[in-house]
DNA sequence: GGCGGAAATGCAACAAAGTTGCACGCAGGG
DNA sequence: CCCTGCGTGCAACTTTGTTGCATTTCCGCC
């Protein structure tokens, strides 16, 4: 555990200089945790792993606004207004993939390697698109079916 | 003016005497602003409007809480997490329209007429989908082409 | 290795937005 | 017209995010 966490800390640091941004403490454990996260971590989640280190609130807010700003991490927004962040693996921080949230364990899923159907529309100019979708997850639905 | 918002307040006690909600002042301001509305409002927008006629802020919170059990409003949250609240004309008060935010007049429309293409997804259950499109509106649309 | 300046951090205070508990008043069925 | 309980208003509180400012730290450069 040790050795990946440090591994991912020298991932982290990769990212922040090729971004142009410095590498400091705060933004390193930031950017090892979200590496770590296999689904995109609440704003509360985050907050909790991180001022537990120590970090103040406010920073951690700065640093994840500046990572936005720096398209490392993609930010959702779900219907229960909570902000969820993971690491943008698609290069900017636009929507390129559906997430999916589970009503059971309200956890969300990036669906990265699902794309989004486009829709066509009279009389707009048509940037971007988001999609989500709602249901089930193959963990909950297993769960579910067994019972 | 005054006429058409009596017509309302009369169609709007009758969506709440459907729903076999009571007929109150509050209610009937609510629901006569959201009949008359052209597209979703923000919850600041509706508190501006009935904080103006002297309703209180918790009741209006209340009030919309209990239009979206009694499915006659559906709620929409847009990236920049605000609120926003329109007549549920479909029925129910899931999404089954997608909706459009104009990035520059930040409006949001309900695009009713628009269904949301239906996605595949393995193992998982897809009960729900979203789907929130940006870009210009017509009307910014033209605009930005005058000048 | 250490210096200097800009960037990042921590703290405190503030602001916005939503929620809860409680007492009072009004809607609507009898 | 009365009674009951739902709806309302008020005050206080919580949560969540932001801002200003003083201090510290990173990192390019010598």
């Amino acid at each position: 555990m040790k050795r990946s966490s440090q591994e991912q800390d020298r991932q982290a640091a990769g990212i922040l200089r090729g971004a142009g941004l410095r590498v400091t403490p705060c933004r390193l454990s930031l950017l090892a945790l979200l590496l770590r996260a296999t689904e995109p971590l609440t704003q509360k989640e985050l907050m909790a792993n991180l001022e537990e280190l120590g970090f103040n609130r406010v920073t951690i807010y700065r640093a994840l606004q500046t990572f936005l700003e720096a398209s490392i991490v993609h930010r959702i927004v779900t219907e229960d207004r909570t902000w969820r962040f993971a690491i943008s693996r698609c290069g900017h921080r636009g929507h390129c993939h559906p997430h999916f949230s589970c009503r059971n364990c309200s956890r969300v899923e990036c669906l990265d390697g699902v794309s989004i159907p486009p829709v066509q529309l009279q009389g707009h100019r048509i940037e971007a698109q988001a999609m989500y979708l709602w249901g089930l997850c193959p963990a909950c639905l297993k769960e579910h079916k067994e019972t």
